[in-house]
DNA sequence: TTTTAACTCG
DNA sequence: CGAGTTAAAA
């Protein structure tokens, strides 16, 4: 038996728009500590992971370990149905074939209730390996979605030069070239740690999908090293966190 | 010789509104009394009836009966051209080939004129007769409107369960099942008079169309017996009513 | 036909 | 500022 209650609609709203453009169906594994939901995107290329402590619920209890296979699609269009400050409450068998969702009313003179059909879904479980950081940026979450949105007009690829002393968006293309430079501190509070400075390039399409959590947390930390994926992390309240993965393009230096 | 003005053209958009969805052209009967106008809708499925006293006009004079048959589209056309707070005068001969409209600004110095060619429409009248309802439920107008377009999206049809307790709405379809309860009282202030308790199913698509009605009323009423067709009512203010009326779908048990 | 973006209203 | 409706594009 699963059954969790959250405040508020409006975070899982944020949770699953941060989703569903990235993995339209996705398993969320519950256990006795929360939930967690790992997987590939659509494409196979970016990584999602998603972890919500128990602590993040009103009421949680998880008598056993489940796997919900969701159909992100089908639970936003559910959530398009709901008061965003109804709370909301989860709740499954021990072995699931469909999940229930009870919307209140603070004042409980409506509830709603929806059943969501389960899919069978192939666990991708994949071990992300806690990795040492060479650079680590921590900026406002707005301030990147708008520079992520900004250079996606200029190129498809975007460059990320991180120093001690800034780090610096850019994109080639057509039209010219565009460049942002971020110093620490100032206005935005822009935060960065380097051991070693480094240039890498990703596709901007997905940093674009990324950006989709902003709603979730007012900064967002961006993980760099050689050779290992971009981790963009945003936390979610205190107890728990969306976090990306996206390998960088690999340099076509020696061709 | 009619001439009837309106204090106000946004109330006359908004029956405007409420009805061409649902009946694109339709014959207004005019009396001594006011407007009346009943029609079944362009599927023949549902039935609307209009009613306006003449205390819902500034100024109300009709020597003789006459019935107006209107082609909505175009009048909703007509009306968007003109702003809301002007007033309106409706007028016609006894024998009309064309409606006269004028608007005019409060202040009179904007006039507009249009002239709107009549149709010759087979009357459908149809008596409707007072039925017994075992069930009366009073909501919100905008709570029902939105509980019509959330159950669409789980199903063509909605099921209406109505007890003592409360009112419940559901719709089963392949993504899942929608459940909406409402109980009696609270900040909605939902009223539920039950003689009989009873479910019935209703094709969805038909609410939704009557939900246009909306911005006409705060509230609105909702009647159901066995074996009739559902009422939906949504007063004008105190000088009339929108009604739709929509037959359940026949339980189909004994095939 | 369905989904997404832009515009308008509250 | 958010929501809804409408229009355009896939």
């Amino acid at each position: 038996m699963l059954e969790a209650r959250l405040g508020e609609t409006l975070l899982l709203k944020k949770i699953v728009e941060a989703l569903k453009e990235i993995i339209s169906q996705g398993t969320l594994d519950c256990s006795d500590t929360g939930f967690q939901l790992q997987s590939m995107d659509n494409s196979h290329v970016s990584l999602v992971a998603l972890c919500l402590q128990r602590d993040c619920f009103e009421k949680f209890r998880c008598d056993r370990n489940v796997s919900l296979g969701l159909d992100l699609k089908s639970l936003a269009k559910v959530l398009k149905c709901t008061n965003s400050d109804d709370t909301v409450t989860i709740s499954a068998s021990d072995n699931p074939s469909k999940v229930l969702l009870n919307f209140n009313s603070k004042e409980s003179e409506r509830s709603a209730e929806y059943e969501l059909k389960l899919l069978n879904l192939e666990e991708d479980h994949l071990g992300i390996p806690d990795t040492d950081y060479a650079c680590t940026i921590l900026m406002p979450s707005t301030e990147f979605a708008h520079i992520c949105r900004d250079m996606a007009m200029f190129s498809e690829t975007v460059t990320i030069a991180c120093s001690k002393q800034a780090v610096k968006f850019s994109a080639n293309g057509d039209l010219g070239s565009a460049n942002i430079k971020l110093s620490e501190g100032g206005k935005m509070n822009v935060s960065i740690q380097v051991e070693d400075q480094l240039v890498q390039t990703f596709a901007g399409r997905y940093l674009n999908t990324f950006t989709k959590a902003t709603p979730l947390a007012d900064r967002v930390k961006i993980c760099l090293a050689a050779e290992v994926p971009l981790l963009v992390e945003y936390p979610i309240e205190d107890f728990g966190y969306i976090r990306y993965y996206l390998a960088p393009k690999v340099d076509d230096v020696d061709v």
